[in-house]
DNA sequence: TGTTTGAATATTGTCTACAATCTACCATAA
DNA sequence: TTATGGTAGATTGTAGACAATATTCAAACA
């Protein structure tokens, strides 16, 4: 491994190696087993069972489990184990509101914005959803709206705030992953989606605060409610 | 134990025995020991030292490290250990804006109060204010401050809001806690901070959503930043 | 038939021990 | 003097084992 010294004398920028420990793969395999929908809420995680499954001890993944618990997708209770986190209206209602709140902020800190890398960011994440709608790839868009709402709300340089919105995204996208039979309906088409997007970006590059505010107020929330309708799931809405 | 059903025999509400985990005893543990300046930010917290100090084995400890970290107060790095969360002047300020808008956004929705046990708890708190105050108690008057603004934090009914606002004020009471020296200076007396506390609750409950919000805009931010002279520390807000 | 008790099984909580990695220090070579 | 290599000690990461607790089921009792 290169030391910082030998970087200095190769004039290249340091390139940090970091193998990711058992514990972030293990919560990385959870978390993707959920949003994937093969672990649903209330589904029961049995750390014997995670532990066979993934060949890992338990210690590490008891550490997993307090991660995914931290992030809103894994209730614990002492001394009787993990389930997928339940998904109830109130549920719901606390997560859009709560993704209201860090959006706001994140316009009301990052907006006019301050370093242009971070709307290049924006930028590339737009990018990366046109491309994706373009070849009809939903799961691609997904992934992509999911990187361009982190980059907005990266806007305001505050960390904290990213934190927060990650792991309130994950809870949203455990939302839309219980979408199956509304997800066949499609709202709009993944161009629109992308126009939609774009739109927000116009907004934000305008450096008009209010405008862009007024946008993330109709952005989801407003149609996102009227569909509300005594379900315990989430509509879909891909961005 | 008695079961539900044994309780319901008896005629009593249920009084369920919650033993602490070894790994809930251990984060209280070292959170007191952060926000009492026992240790203080930049200090290492050596796995080994901290299970021969509280005579427990290692794996409960990461995991109680881990708690600590998503609370804010602990920052680990893979492979090279824990340390109590720096405080830089771009801390604070994400401390302050978050605290914010968790704050605002509980009055938005929690404002009317729709639930009168909720607006009691508020009441209490502020009355274990005035009774810390009136025996000249900063210490009580501290936690009961911070009780005051969990519970008018709890008036909207939303758990996500709660459990990530209470997260932040232990982050919030770390920069108190370093203000030893602006500590000795008393901004307000303890009877003023009360009844400044006093004006809060009495808008809530006049149910004037915009007096409330005005109020929580002057309650402590303003002055705040005014006091924010390059110090990487935090002045002395009791509430 | 419904309730209680006890035993077996499943699972969680924590401990001990080993492996891997990091840091500090010293000796040697350029 | 600076850079490199090696070693020892400190510390972190994880595996495996034991203890404690919860759940389930069957038998006994009222």
């Amino acid at each position: 491994m290169a030391t910082s010294a030998g970087a200095a004398a190769l004039d290249l920028p340091p390139r940090p190696i970091d193998p990711p420990s058992v514990v972030q793969l293990a919560a990385d395999a959870i978390r993707s087993m959920i949003l994937a929908g093969e672990l649903r809420p209330g589904d029961r995680l049995v750390e014997e069972r995670l532990t066979a499954l993934f060949g890992i001890s338990r210690p590490p993944l008891r550490e997993a489990l307090r991660l995914l618990q931290h992030e809103g997708l894994v209730v614990r209770a002492a001394r009787r184990g993990a389930m997928v986190a339940p998904l109830s209206e109130q549920d719901v209602h606390e997560i859009v509101t709560l993704r209201h709140a860090y959006e706001r902020l994140a316009i009301e800190l990052g907006v006019p914005v301050l370093d242009p890398s971070r709307l290049e960011r924006c930028r590339e994440a737009l990018q990366s959803m046109a491309d994706a709608a373009h070849r009809d790839d939903r799961a691609a868009l997904v992934e992509a709206s999911f990187s361009f709402h982190l980059a907005v709300v990266a806007l305001a340089g505050h960390r904290r705030l990213e934190e927060a919105y990650r792991s309130l995204y994950f809870q949203m996208r455990l939302c839309m992953a219980l979408n199956t039979s509304i997800r066949t309906e499609r709202y709009e088409t993944l161009q629109d989606n992308v126009e939609r997007h774009r739109r927000l970006l116009e907004l934000i590059e305008r450096a008009d605060q209010e405008a862009v505010l007024a946008e993330l107020q109709s952005h989801g929330d407003t149609t996102f409610l009227a569909q509300v309708q005594g379900q315990t799931t989430c509509p879909g809405k891909v961005g």
